[in-house]
Parts: C-alpha cells; sequence; structure tokens
RNA sequence: GGGCGCAUAGCUCAGCGGUAGAGCACUGGUCUUACAAACCAGGGGUCGCAGGUUCGAACCCUGCUGCGCCCA
C-alpha cells in the first residue's frame, strides 16, 4: 500500500478563502438551511439579532456580536433544535431623518419644503434604495440568519405592535403626557431621553454674579440668568437665613425675584446661593415646582434668545459672553473662572451640546415595568451571563427615571393619540375608528426608535397576533447584545415584553432566559475604536485580507465574558494562518487516504491512536461546558491547541511512521474520525473553511445540518495518555540536545535506546532523527528521561562546553525545586496543617530532585575536562 | 461628586489559595516529501505599591497610587 498511488485531492496547498466563501454562503441560503419551522417538533432555539440601524454599515462591533450569536445558533442547529435566528432593522428615527434631510439639503430643499407626508415617503425611498447595506454585509460574515422572516421596525406588522402596546400602556395609565424639563438638541430639533445624552467634561467658565450686595450665584451658563426667577438658599444655612421671604432685583432685566429656602442647595458650594432657572434646568425645574415658581422660557427650538431686548435673537453661545460683559459693565461680575471644567451633555446622535428646556412630552411611567424587569432576574427567570453584570443591571432598573418617548421628528411611529376641537383626547388602537370631523388633528410627534425595538423580540414573530411562530419562539432562548446597551434596549425589552405578556405567566411572559453580555471591540492596544481617532477598521478589508474565518476566528477568541476585545490585524492574520493549518493538516489526510468509518476496537489501536481518540473525548467535553457558559475565548483556545499543538503537532507526526506500517489502515481511519470531530466543532466558529474541507473528507452535502459530535467517555484513556506523555518528553528532549549542539534539523545520528520506550521506538527515532546504532558505535553523548537512556553517537564532534551548559541549567532547575521541596518539608506548621495529599506531593518532589540532581551531577562529572 | 471595574512576560489577555500560562512579538537553527501563512529549539515576569489573614497568597481582606467605564 503505498500512498503514492492515491489520486492527490482536488485542494491547492494554501488556504484561499476568497474562492471559497462566496459560493459557500449562497449554497447555504438557497437550500434553506437558516430557516426555521415553527411547527416543528423539535426543541426551540430563538435569538433575535440586536437591529442594526439602517443607515448602518458593519463595523467590527456587529461582526464580534454576529460571530457569537451565529456560533450559539450553528451548534444548537447541528444539536437538533429548531433554530432561529431572526434578522432585521431598526429604523434609527433621528439618524435616518438626518440622512435624508442632509441628501435634501443638496438640493436646497428642507423637509419643511416637502411637508410631512412627502418626506416620508422619500425616506422609504432612500431605504429602499441605499438604506440596510449592512445585510448584504451580513453574508459576507456568513450570519446564518433565516432571511425570509426579515423584519423592519416601521413594517405595517411591526407598526400595529407598537400601536397596540402604546393603547394599552396608555389604558393603564402607564403612557402620559406631562411638561418637564427634557433633554432638547437644537440641532436634530427634538427631545431625547436621558440615555441619548453624553456626558463629557469639557472646558467651561464659572462665573459668580452680584445680583446685589447680599446676593452672589454662580453659574456656567450666564445667560440663563435671563430667565430666573428665583434665589435659593438652604433652610438652614445661617448665613442667608434672614433673607429667605426677601426679594431682589434681577441685574439687566429690572425684574423682582424671591429668596427662598430650598433643601436641595448645598450649602458648601460657592457661595452656598443659588440662581433658579426652572425652564431652562431639570434641579431648577424641581425648585421651582416645589415653590410654584413662574416658569420663564428664554430660548425658542434653535437655542436663539428670545426676549430680552439686546440679547434677543442672539445663539446662546453669544448670548453667554454678551450678558457676561453687560454684567461686567454694571460692576456685577465678582470672578471668572475660565477654562472651568464640568460636566457637559451632548446629543449621542450629533454632538451638539443639549440645552435643558421646559417641554411638553408623552412618557412612560416605568416604575412597576422595571420592577417587574428586576424581579425577573432576581427570581431567576432571566439569567444574566456573566453574573457580575448582574449588580449594573439592578442599579439602572430599581432606580429609572421616567422614559420620555416622544420625538418631534416625521420619521417614526407617529403617537396615535387624537386632540378634539372641544379639547378631547382619544388614543388609538389599531383597530379602533379614527376620530372624524371638524377639529380633530393626530399628535405631531412619533415615538422614540426604542419604544418598538422594545418589542423587537416578540414583535417579529407576528405579537399581537397569536401566531404559531410567536407560540413556537417565545420566549427567546437569549439576547446577546454589549453591555452598553444593557439600558438602551434590553430594560426595555424587558419591560414591555413582561408587560405585553403577563397574561401567560411569568414563565412565559420573559423575552429571553439568558442575556449574554459581550463587550466592546477595541484596538490593539485596547484603545476605543473611533472614527475621530482615525483607529477605526472596516471589518470587510480583513475579510478581504484574511478571510471571514479568520476575523470570526479571532474575535471568538478575543471574547472573554462581558470583556472588552481587543483585536490588531496581527491577530487576524494570526487566525488565517490556523485556516491554513487545518486546511493544509486536511489536506494530508486525504493524501494519505484517510477517511470516515467505524473506528477499530481499542486493542486494536497503537498508544498514539488511543491517545488522540482520549485527547479527543476531553476536548469535547470541555468544549460543550464552554459553549454552555457562553465562553467564547475558552473555547476557541481549546480547539486551537488541541488541533494545531496535539493533532497537527504530535499525532499527524506520529501517525506518517504509522502510514508505513500495519497500522496504516487504523491510522486512516483515526485520522478521518479526529478530523470530522474536529471540523465540526470547529463549525460555529470558523464555518466556511471546516464546511469546504468537510464535504471534501466526508462527501457529504454541508456541516450546517451536520450533528454535532458527542464526547464519549469510553474513549478517555489515562494509560495512553502517559505514554503519549512520555514519548513527547523524550522526543523534547533529543531535540533540546540536538538544537543545543548544533545538530541540523535533517542530520541523522546513531543512538541506543535503553530502560523502555520500545512500543514507540520507530516513532521516536522518525521524530528525532535518530538512526539504529551501527556496527562500531560509540556512545559520546546521553539523554536521559526518566527511566529512559538515549546514548548517542556524535563520532566524537561533541560539543562538550554546550553539553555543560545543558546540564548545568537542568542541575540548576532541580536543585531550585529541591530548595523549594526542603523549605517546605522542614516548616513543622505546613506538615502538621497542610492536607496530606498535599504533603505527600511536595515529597514527590524531593525525592525526584534528588534523583535527577545525583544522575545530573554524575554526569557532568563524566564530561572530558577543559575540551570544547 | 457617587458607583463599578481593572492593574500578571515587550504587546493583548487567561489564571483567582498549593512548583507562574497562552497568543502575538523576540532570539537561534531549518525549504525534514500537509503547511516557510510552516517546522524545531530557546530567552523573557520579585503577578502596581504597602500592610494584614493563612502552614502557604498573583489569587482572600484593608489602605494607597495609576488607569478605565457608568451615573450625576
Amino acid at each position: 500500500m503505498t500512498e503514492s498511488t492515491l489520486p492527490e485531492p482536488a485542494l491547492p496547498s494554501v488556504y484561499d478563502p476568497a474562492a471559497v466563501e462566496a459560493p459557500l454562503y449562497e449554497g447555504w441560503v438557497e437550500r434553506g438551511y437558516f430557516e426555521a419551522d415553527e411547527k416543528s417538533d423539535k426543541p426551540p432555539y430563538c435569538i433575535v439579532i440586536p437591529p442594526p440601524n439602517v443607515t448602518g454599515s458593519l463595523h467590527l462591533g456587529h461582526a464580534f456580536e454576529h460571530t457569537l450569536i451565529d456560533a450559539l445558533v450553528r451548534r444548537r442547529r447541528m444539536q437538533g433544535y429548531e433554530a432561529l435566528w431572526m434578522p432585521g432593522m431598526d429604523h434609527a428615527g433621528i439618524a435616518t431623518q438626518n440622512v435624508v434631510e442632509r441628501e435634501l439639503a443638496k438640493d436646497g430643499v428642507s423637509r419643511h419644503d416637502l411637508g410631512r407626508e412627502a418626506f416620508v415617503e422619500k425616506v422609504w425611498e432612500w431605504k429602499a434604495e441605499s438604506g440596510g447595506r449592512i445585510l448584504a454585509q451580513m453574508r459576507r460574515l456568513g450570519d446564518g440568519v433565516a432571511w425570509s422572516r426579515e423584519r423592519f421596525t416601521m413594517d405595517d406588522g411591526l407598526s400595529r405592535a407598537v400601536q397596540t402596546i402604546f393603547k394599552r400602556l396608555y389604558d393603564d395609565e402607564l403612557i402620559y403626557r406631562a411638561e418637564r424639563i427634557i433633554n432638547w438638541c437644537v440641532r436634530c430639533h427634538t427631545a431625547l431621553s436621558d440615555i441619548e445624552v453624553e456626558h463629557s467634561d469639557d472646558d467651561g467658565e464659572l462665573v459668580s454674579i452680584r445680583y446685589s450686595d447680599d446676593v452672589v450665584v454662580a453659574t456656567t451658563r450666564a445667560e440663563t440668568m435671563l430667565g430666573d426667577t428665583a434665589v435659593a438658599v438652604h433652610p438652614d444655612d445661617e448665613r442667608y437665613k434672614h433673607l429667605i421671604g426677601t426679594e431682589v432685583e434681577l441685574p439687566l432685566t429690572g425684574r423682582r425675584i424671591p429668596i427662598v429656602g430650598d433643601p436641595h442647595v448645598d450649602p458648601a458650594f460657592g457661595t452656598g446661593m443659588v440662581k433658579v432657572t426652572p425652564a431652562h434646568d431639570p434641579n431648577d425645574f424641581e425648585i421651582g415646582r416645589r415653590h410654584d415658581l413662574p416658569m420663564l422660557t428664554i430660548m425658542d427650538e434653535r437655542g436663539v434668545i428670545t426676549a430680552h431686548g439686546p440679547f434677543q435673537g442672539l445663539d446662546r453661545f453669544e448670548a453667554r459672553p454678551a450678558v457676561v460683559a453687560a454684567l461686567r459693565a454694571e460692576g456685577r461680575i465678582v470672578s471668572e473662572k475660565r477654562p472651568y471644567v464640568h460636566a457637559v451633555g451632548h446629543c449621542s446622535r450629533c454632538k451638539t451640546v443639549v440645552e435643558p428646556r421646559l417641554s411638553l412630552q408623552w412618557w412612560v411611567r416605568v416604575g412597576p415595568l422595571a420592577k417587574a424587569s428586576g424581579d425577573a432576574v432576581r427570581d431567576g427567570r432571566v439569567a444574566i451571563h456573566p453574573k457580575s453584570m448582574e449588580s449594573r443591571w439592578f442599579g439602572w432598573v430599581d432606580d429609572m427615571h421616567d422614559w420620555c418617548i416622544s420625538r418631534q421628528l416625521w420619521w417614526g411611529h407617529r403617537i396615535p393619540v387624537w386632540y378634539g376641537p372641544a379639547g378631547e383626547v382619544v388614543c388609538v388602537g389599531p383597530d379602533d375608528d379614527v376620530p372624524t370631523g371638524e377639529g380633530w388633528v393626530q399628535d405631531e410627534d412619533v415615538l422614540d426608535t426604542w419604544f418598538s425595538s422594545a418589542l423587537w423580540p416578540f414583535s417579529t414573530l407576528g405579537w399581537p397576533d397569536e401566531t404559531p411562530a410567536l407560540e413556537k419562539f417565545y420566549p427567546n432562548q437569549v439576547l446577546v447584545t454589549g453591555y452598553d446597551i444593557l439600558f438602551f434596549w434590553v430594560a426595555r425589552m424587558m419591560m414591555f415584553g413582561l408587560y405585553a405578556h403577563a397574561g401567560a405567566g411569568p414563565e412565559k411572559a420573559i423575552p429571553f432566559h439568558t442575556i449574554a453580555l459581550h463587550g466592546m471591540v477595541r484596538d490593539e492596544r485596547g484603545k476605543k475604536m473611533s472614527k475621530s481617532f482615525g483607529n477605526a477598521v472596516d471589518p470587510l478589508d480583513w475579510m478581504d485580507a484574511y478571510g471571514s474565518d479568520a476575523l470570526r476566528f479571532t474575535l471568538a477568541r478575543g471574547a472573554n465574558p462581558g470583556a472588552d476585545v481587543p483585536i490588531g490585524e496581527d491577530w487576524v492574520q494570526a487566525s488565517r494562518n490556523f485556516c491554513n493549518k487545518l486546511w493544509n493538516a486536511t489536506r494530508f489526510a486525504l493524501i494519505s487516504g484517510a477517511r470516515v468509518g467505524e473506528l477499530p476496537p481499542s486493542e486494536e489501536l497503537t498508544a498514539a491512536d488511543r491517545w488522540i481518540l482520549s485527547r479527543l473525548n476531553t476536548v469535547l467535553a470541555e468544549v460543550d461546558a464552554q459553549f454552555e457558559d457562553y465562553q467564547f475565548a475558552k473555547l476557541s483556545d481549546t480547539l486551537y491547541h488541541f488541533a494545531w499543538d496535539e493533532f497537527c503537532d504530535w499525532y499527524v507526526e506520529l501517525a506518517k511512521t504509522q502510514l508505513g506500517g500495519d497500522a496504516a489502515e487504523n491510522t486512516r481511519l483515526v485520522l478521518g474520525h479526529v478530523l470530522d470531530r474536529l471540523l465540526r466543532v470547529l463549525h460555529p466558529v470558523t464555518p466556511f473553511v471546516t464546511e469546504a474541507l468537510w464535504t471534501t473528507l466526508t462527501g457529504q452535502e454541508s456541516l450546517v445540518v451536520a450533528s454535532w459530535p458527542a464526547a464519549d467517555a469510553a474513549r478517555h484513556d489515562p494509560a495512553a495518555e502517559a505514554t503519549v506523555g512520555e514519548l513527547q518528553r523524550l522526543v523534547t528532549e533529543v531535540r533540546r540536545f540536538r538544537s543545543d549542539q548544533g545538530l541540523k534539523p535533517g542530520q541523522k545520528v546513531p543512538a541506543r535506546v535503553t530502560g523502555g520506550a520500545a512500543e514507540h521506538e520507530a516513532a521516536f527515532r522518525s521524530l528525532t532523527r535518530l538512526t539504529a546504532p551501527e556496527d562500531g558505535f560509540a556512545a559520546t553523548a546521553q539523554v536521559v528521561v526518566g527511566a529512559v537512556t538515549v546514548e548517542l553517537d556524535l563520532s566524537g564532534a561533541v560539543d562538550v562546553e554546550a553539553e555543560r551548559k545543558r546540564l548545568g541549567k537542568d542541575l540548576a532547575n532541580e536543585r531550585k525545586a529541591l530548595e523549594q521541596a526542603l523549605r517546605k518539608l522542614g516548616n513543622e506548621q505546613f506538615l502538621a496543617k497542610a492536607p496530606e495529599s498535599e504533603v505527600d506531593k511536595v515529597r514527590g518532589r524531593r525525592t525526584a530532585a534528588e534523583a535527577e540532581i545525583a544522575r545530573l551531577e554524575a554526569q557532568l562529572a563524566g564530561l572530558p575536562q577543559g575540551a570544547s
């Protein structure tokens, strides 16, 4: 049986991802592998995609998240679950409206020129033409989503879900309309919820203004003084107590405003007196409410001052220095601190400084909903992975503020509330008649995008209709998302999921059983990726250069639970190399005639065969446990080491000697068996290369629908592992000797082996290039490992100094080990208190070290003196 | 200002009570008939600092310093 008669398989010697990936993906889709059947008897496994933004394109954060989700879903599909990964996008109200308005602006057209209806029509046109680029990019990544079920938050069905839940919440008085201070973006011209505001420490100024001889206040927003309607002090502040109830004249305006006592004031900050601008500051608003103060709005929606003589028409940032200058002219500026670093809120969409503003908006009363969300985690119905993130969750849901849900936009779900001519307010459900007649108008605002995203785990499955898909796949099994949006949509999905399904009972109401949180993708130095910083990477570039599997494997390998993931090009390259390694290992196996078939009984297998099968069994069990615990980094690492360090570096090398002998046929079966299982378990993370190799190896249709390999405990073989472990130590020692001696890797050296190792002597000699002793064999050096002694004939050309150095190093290590052991054994406390097993271990270490030291000293003494 | 987290090899990270690990990078040697995107061998860490608990601490506790994140 000579291998040369076997045909060379049709695999080139280098893996070329570009040639493989696209056709494979299209084939999977065509054959419907990613579609799910809600009528199936299989247990359900459903994950909904965290909906990417319709304006977005694939970035590394998506690639990361999708890699994890895809791996989970693919594994469950292989395990026989009815696996469904729901794809889709959200309509991203502000972002999308901004994009389309920018487009229109190029032609000098504003949305107001078009009017609401025509503008929304334009947005739909834009969506059809340019939106959703990310969906095509997901195919490159290999995302196994059920394309036939793709959803969009503005679709009819999902819009109906939005209207349904709005009506229910409204009727339950969990939605209300109220005038409050909101975060106003003067550029986007809309309200923002608290979490759409990003705070940063910015340079500003702190100006202290004398309102009167007794009253000095400090502010970072001097222009707001125009809207002051009071000055507040702490009611117990002895310095100012007597002023409470008096009035002071507000400079520049001539208005007289009261001095009030309010416990909110911090007497230790500044002068202990604060100006109160109820219409332009959330804290001042509360003070204003408590003291029934007038609420004076001094800016319009663009942030332009609306009154007050000389300041009228100035932008807020122009008004600020102008007001300060005017006050200075009156000698009222006590001090100015500049720069003064303080926290400033910015619109998360456009980064414009947010203006707190009194405004009439719609709100969700989150109290009972947030409590239910906290309870679902508290009582274990919903698990958060990693558990350490739970405190973050409780910290948020247990102290959640009411959610501002109205947005002054045109793109989105319009609030289903109608106002009648006589002040009537009617909330309209999806099947209700819209009020008609003179004077009835619908609310102008639309809902926050997150309001519809919050329904995503069930609106995508058909809710509010009781569809078979909903019955089968709700609750979802897992939600995979970044810890940074735990509050954005996880909290909201929990609130709405639990509320909408409350009637189904606590177990069925939850939107998902598990929340698996991942971190942020960072660059190779751990820095946050951002366009402005210039370190953002387009994942498409890396997929082009190294293949999708390489990118996926790199991301999975970096995914420690809840932790951020640094990624650099070097690492993607390393993953590409790993894929190439798999490619070539399979290529070798095929050239060698490997095949998948029934394994012979253990008795007929060599120690090497039994060892790799034993290791495979262990690795399969480990990977299963790691998958169940969302330990993507660990499972990737486990597979990387098994594939490369154990299978390729040892088993394949050992197989080469076996293939030339009686065990050849068994070896082919073992090679095929291990490779088959290895490719299967790697498939969820690196679907493309494994598919290409596995179909070639097995001749079967696809790995996507192949079964998941189960660990087989019967293969566990400690004896074989011990045998091969000895062989590995022996081979490594001889190689070290050869390297230290400066022997060329290919150079054959005659050697005599005594003291064991008979079983694998052929393998040993092959791996170390040692030939059988010939006539006139004269040992000039020896390598000893345990009971085995290898005597080598270097034809007298021994580098004695190198040998002395090598043995000296070993000796030093052994002496150190002995010293440590003796120190412990000399400690009576250790002997008395440490567990017996621990003491025994140290005793064993001492005995072994003593023996090695004696041997090494003798060997050193036997070396020729002075020669080199 | 409040809360949370992290400081381990040149870099990025595992380990979380019993002789310090990985990947990449680095050094030396090899085109050894699957793979030079590879193979073989090697060097490299008083586990941020200071105390404490323990027979024993990278690992538990306290404080400090430096970073990061979230919230105000």
